[in-house]
DNA sequence: CTTGAGCTTTCCATATTGTGGAATTCATTG
DNA sequence: CAATGAATTCCACAATATGGAAAGCTCAAG
């Protein structure tokens, strides 16, 4: 492949593991698929790997039971074995702990849903939903929806909250991803360009028709991944004369989740005794 | 390595994924040591893997957060990225599913602990749990436990219902890692011998003093693992007069369960639309 | 039934990647 | 402050993982 002209890396290289990365980086590639899956085609092409590559490592990973493949439409999927390796630590994240209180109060002062989305890799994760009192409540994302970063609000307002260069690269990186979802790939960085400035990220037009969502990010900090806190609702409920007070709580919220965080300080879930 | 004398494969040899394989075996490890996790020593140790590959494996799975390393300890535990990517999949598998409501049925029939426990790989790992009506009930073992086969009672009674050739197998791939639970490769041998003539196991002193545990094979199906049925009490509560009582009705509901599985039929849970 | 397009799977020669021995650094203990 | 044992880094080498090519599938349309 390489004609032996120097090292060559192209950025900053690697150690000695890349069939171990282009494993995990299809583990979560499907994770965002669901339980939908993927096909072959869709992984090798999505991933540039050679599709026998591809088909290599899939292969050790439903041996596995890693990866699930449906014998009927060949699709792949998550499988079975990473629930049971989940056993292996506690349900509740350090920063879903830290932020479920405030998720609450949110939900309870606001009146509509308030998620709580990470970052993992290059996707927005959800994993936590409170729904207000308000009796017309947004529902469309579950938890464990996940969908490459720029696509949802969360996403979009967690790229606005990272370094430009990064922001850019994690687009130029999702790029052959966003058409499943029909999104531009230009369109997302306008996007983004424009929450940076504001500073948090208005979506006049929901998934669902006649939604909005108002999402407003959550630095990462030493145990905790990048985050951000959402508010979904239908839209004569996110107006404009309303969005400063939404942002103003919602920002407040974030700052007091950061610092239960840092309170909560040092020690990793996984210090226990020993 | 290896002197170019022939293809030499020992056993069905590989396809060419040795690294993923690896890091797949290294994450079972750690799965089964919980929060506490282990240090680099004992996984090289116990996987046969030179520190050095171990260490480069790890950094991999650090880096990509689906192990944890404790930056105090050193320790290695799985990481936060597995709950994550299980989000991907429904809460409750086929299997769980299926026996849920025979385990509760177990549970109020015989008035004691019943657990189901199911092989992963080298290791039996207990995803449910129901409590009898009996006022005392044995709590050693939480969900999630997970033990080398042969350790437990239903490790030992799932090796008892492999072909001898496979159990014995299994054994000597874990044979480095009993010692850690203070027992002999060898007496487990016996003991699954033992259990395999009787069809269940019934072991007599439990983790804890004064408990017993009695533990039938589900065997596995096209769809699901092999697993177990377990019992645990208090010694007093599975006397010798009781026993052919118990295994008649753990049976019967090992019979229900693979019954309801075969029943619930072809279609994996990952079968959707699309 | 035939053709063809597109997907999945297998094969294999080759160079890149992953390997493990050795050396180095770090931590702990007597 | 040795001395022991663990963690980490380095690097030459060859075994492993790679991807191109070709064979097998499956399905839809003719």
């Amino acid at each position: 492949m390489k004609n032996s002209r120097k090292p060559d890396r192209e950025e900053a290289n690697n150690d000695g593991a890349q069939s171990i990365r282009r494993a995990l980086d299809i583990l979560d590639l499907l994770a965002a698929a669901g339980l939908d899956g993927m096909r072959l085609t869709e992984i090798s092409r999505t991933t540039s790997l050679t599709p026998s590559t591809a088909h290599r490592i899939l292969n050790v990973l439903v041996a596995r039971d890693v990866v699930e493949q449906n014998q009927i439409t060949r699709r792949y999927a998550v499988g079975e074995q990473i629930p049971m390796l989940a056993l292996a630590r506690p349900k509740r994240s350090t920063l879903l702990q830290a932020a479920e209180p405030y998720l609450r109060q949110a939900a309870e002062n606001l009146g509509d849903t308030i998620y709580l989305t990470v970052r993992v890799g290059l996707d927005a994760l959800c994993i936590a939903r409170v729904f207000g009192s308000f009796p017309i409540q947004v529902v469309t994302i579950q938890i464990g929806a996940r969908r490459p970063l720029g696509v949802s609000a969360a996403g979009v307002a967690m790229l606005a909250s990272l370094p430009e260069r990064e922001a850019h690269d994690i687009i130029e990186r999702n790029k052959m991803r966003f058409e499943r979802y029909n999104v531009q790939a230009e369109h997302v960085s306008r996007t983004v360009q424009a929450a940076r400035k504001k500073g948090y990220f208005l979506r006049q037009k929901g998934l669902v028709q006649g939604t909005r969502a108002l999402s407003v990010s959550v630095p990462s900090t030493a145990q905790t991944p990048l985050a951000a806190l959402t508010i979904g609702a239908i839209d004569r409920r996110l107006t404009y004369q309303r969005e400063p007070e939404v942002v103003e709580f919602l920002t407040s919220m974030t700052k007091r989740i950061r610092k239960t965080l840092q309170q909560r300080g040092q020690r990793s879930p996984t210090d226990g005794t020993r």
